[in-house]
DNA sequence: TATATTTTTGCGAACCATTCCTAATTTTGA
DNA sequence: TCAAAATTAGGAATGGTTCGCAAAAATATA
């Protein structure tokens, strides 16, 4: 486990939204200012492989990371991006599903998307 | 309703899978030869956010649209990619969430990772 | 129907998130 | 302690997607 990893670990774990690759980044250049940005990329890679960080995909945006897996839902807004989470049955889905499908699901993800409140307003 | 949205929406329509855009502008040549991959796009874009038809992002892979909006969950190899449909009460949970978090959602995902039969013997 | 206005097209260039390449460095573990 | 394996920084490359623009098509107006 490198420096590197064990400080990208802690930089989600301690977020409070939902990090980009490149936000992660620059949090990481403070504490260690030569980081490459591919390192980042690499390392978020090996974490979801992992599991121990999760992954939102939104076309067209940046991807996200996830301190928590598999605990809850997301809404998505489709104007400025806006991501937040929402407690859902996630978990008890996830069994019901492998169960009736007779896989093994290593991540699952819900996501609702709509516009923002401050989106609406802005129009 | 120019002739090309009209060509792009039938052949998602009439698609078995889950098609890219640039398979669908592939299939888009046949008829029309001198389509362009900047028109597929724009029109994709045009109809979902109309809702005729759904989108499906996966990390690190082209988007893929889906003639059935909200009706099912997916399924997503995270080897290949492949993706396919399962039934699910995506419906109630839409409204459900709606109520519950007092917005009105447009568009709704819900997908499970893992890896697929074929991939798993090709290891 | 003719014409003005708006929308869309095709084409290519640009964009940007992400991956890949390589030599140098760090980590691992016998 | 040393060799093998893994990872790094840095930068170039990739690939899906969007953008800019002049020409063409669709729509609205008269």
């Amino acid at each position: 486990m490198t420096k590197q990893r064990q400080l990208i670990k802690s930089i989600i774990e301690s977020a409070k939204g939902h990090l980009t690759a490149e936000e992660i980044y620059e949090i990481s250049k403070q504490k260690m200012p030569n980081i490459a940005l591919g390192t980042v990329y690499r390392n978020l890679g090996k974490l979801c492989e992992a599991n121990e960080i999760g992954l939102i995909s939104v076309s067209g945006r940046p991807d996200r990371y996830d301190k928590s897996v598999n605990t809850h839902g997301h809404t998505v807004c489709d104007k400025c991006g806006k991501i937040t989470d929402f407690p859902a049955p996630v978990a008890e889905f996830k069994e019901q599903l492998e169960k009736h499908l007779g896989i093994d699901i290593t991540a699952y993800d819900v996501s609702a998307h709509y516009i923002c409140e401050d989106c609406k307003c802005a129009e």
